[in-house]
DNA sequence: CTGAAAGCGCTTACAG
DNA sequence: CTGAAAGCGCTTACAG
């Protein structure tokens, strides 16, 4: 059943069919009643594509994530995915879900869909800024907003979604002092220089040897997060920031393997706030990204390039940056340092 | 750019341009480089909705979750969306994420999407045989795959796969047996009779008292399970299976926190092996699904739902029914029964 | 408020 | 192997 069928059935014209169901232009409301009674009856549903054809905009967007190195769609990303598509939906869109294997590469289905009209525009996930260029570069006419660590300035992305990791990242080690820790060792993940930094800044704030700082690389796995800890455990750390949770949970089980209990022996924080980090044994005290805000930003900027790009398009406009903060967030993975 | 301007500029016919990016008809291999060659120079890239119109087919397809009451969108499901999305885009499909807050009323874009032609079907993942069936019979016209508990029966449904919970947990259970266990318990989750009646007739079939086997409700989050754990404590177990790993980390959180080591005074024992339960300490025993089966599985059903609407539209075919077996991952957080 | 008709950007029998 | 033309199912100026 087409638009051509159902008016005719309807007796009146497509023209008329079509103002009903769009709510674009005018119509009375009694034949406006009568079509949609007609159609619920009939079953008639305008195709999609064909409007999407008309309106040449698709009501859909991407979520994409680049990363540097391996893909990574873990826990975190989940997660933020889930927000994303939360808050799109409030706004009409519809998600697609994109995995790739190749980072470097995005999916032929991407690829196809961003260029060939599929897609109104992409919420990158970056993680370094190399990355994000070259998508953004590739990706020239489609809008795109980056999700990205603080420090970023990436004049070629239209919409910047900044997450400033170092305001919780201070609070954790402020509060690790405040429990009496010195010597505090820190794990790193992958393109986390951002996080690195931070934690070196904290460290000078709160007067602590930061040139000293014992550090080892993750970078990635709950495994690497128990080597990693074998590692900082000799070189007699009181206190460990890790550069994800995923990581933490893996040192606080390296540690635990070693006869160590935590928070007594060693105190342990991670950074992302997974929502199963609060149930782990002990509750893991992480710094807390805020993923809803983040999506919310994020879609916003996205809603706003689209209408910018539909009023002028083609017309250059200002760049819409964004920064959410984090928290630190206390939990008892972090405790008072042993002889402190 | 669209290929009236395209064909134009490479002077030959629409015709010929639609042959070179389609694949279809003849053309000479000349003719496809020199377009293709152009295409590249020039940017045009055949738009997707035109297309789509003509096909009347989307390659899109969604992933939706219906549960008897709450909706979750929990590490489970989003590890099977993950795999299912993976094996679609090998498939030349592309994922909706769909998520919804209320679970009998799918979404609007999902509602639009699937009456419109925005979907090519949907593969629903359903804990009750209800909710399944009422989905099914929304979506009469569509191909939809449901991705269910084994012993369910779903007349209505064109595809069914089946995952078979019994399998796992027979062998669960025949491993606490063997490790002295005499008396367990059982955790429940959300719609999980199919899961605990395994779980009786595992008893039964290593000859263990399934009357008296004490049971305490989770149904869904860590604390649920920490909370239950109290409960079947105070009834004398010294193993308990638990109807997610959620609710298992739950349960072994609870325990802790009441001074028992794990697996020395208490084995526990989950349902799903998320990614992370490898990695808990002490690590999850588990029941594990093979979500990677499962993805590959629905997907070939619905990619056969709709091949055979394309080759008979409004034909009945005979229901396809797949069972994929689950299996019992031994690890640390079943031990020795604690006086065996 | 409603309709006839052109147009959105492709594809595909049908001819040649 | 290639082209002219009708068609996919809508929408929207333009008239009335």
């Amino acid at each position: 059943m087409d638009i051509k069928k159902f008016s005719a059935l309807a007796g009146v014209s497509t023209a008329t069919v079509s103002r009903a169901f769009s709510g674009n232009g005018r119509i009375k409301e009694a034949t406006r009643e009568r079509i949609f009674k007609l159609a619920e009856k009939h079953g008639y549903v305008p195709n999609i594509h064909a409007q999407r054809l008309n309106a040449r905009r698709s009501e859909i967007i991407a979520v994409y994530y680049s990363f540097s190195s391996a893909p990574i769609f873990d826990y975190y990303n989940m997660e933020l995915a889930q927000e994303i598509a939360k808050a799109a939906g409030a706004r009409g869109y519809t998600t697609n879900l994109e995995l790739t294997q190749r980072t470097d590469e995005p999916s032929a289905g991407l690829q196809r869909a961003a260029t060939g009209g599929g897609l109104d525009g992409i919420i990158l996930v970056a993680d370094s800024r190399e990355s994000a260029q070259a998508f953004v570069k590739r990706f020239k006419r489609l809008p795109v907003v980056v999700v990205a660590n603080h420090d970023w300035v990436l004049p070629e992305a239209a919409a910047l979604v900044r997450i400033h990791q170092a305001s919780g990242i201070r609070e954790a080690v402020a509060e690790m002092k405040a429990a009496g820790h010195t010597r505090i060792g820190f794990i790193h993940g992958m393109a986390d220089e951002g996080k690195h930094r931070a934690f070196l800044e904290a460290l000078r704030a709160n007067q602590l040897d930061d040139v000293g700082a014992p550090t080892a690389r993750g970078p990635l796995s709950f495994e690497d997060g128990e080597r990693a800890i074998a590692e900082l455990l000799s070189q007699n750390v009181s206190a460990v920031l890790c550069s994800t949770d995923i990581l933490a949970l893996g040192a606080m089980s390296g540690a635990t393997k070693r006869g160590l209990r935590i928070p007594e022996d060693l105190s342990i924080v991670g950074i992302d706030n997974l929502a199963f980090s609060a149930f782990t044994s002990p509750p893991l005290a992480s710094v807390g990204i805020p993923r809803t805000e983040i999506a919310l930003t994020a879609v916003e900027a996205l809603h706003q390039l689209v209408q910018d790009e539909t009023a002028a398009p083609g017309a250059p406009s200002r760049q819409l940056i964004h920064t959410v903060h984090t928290r630190f967030i206390s939990r008892r993975s972090l405790g008072a340092a042993p002889n402190g």
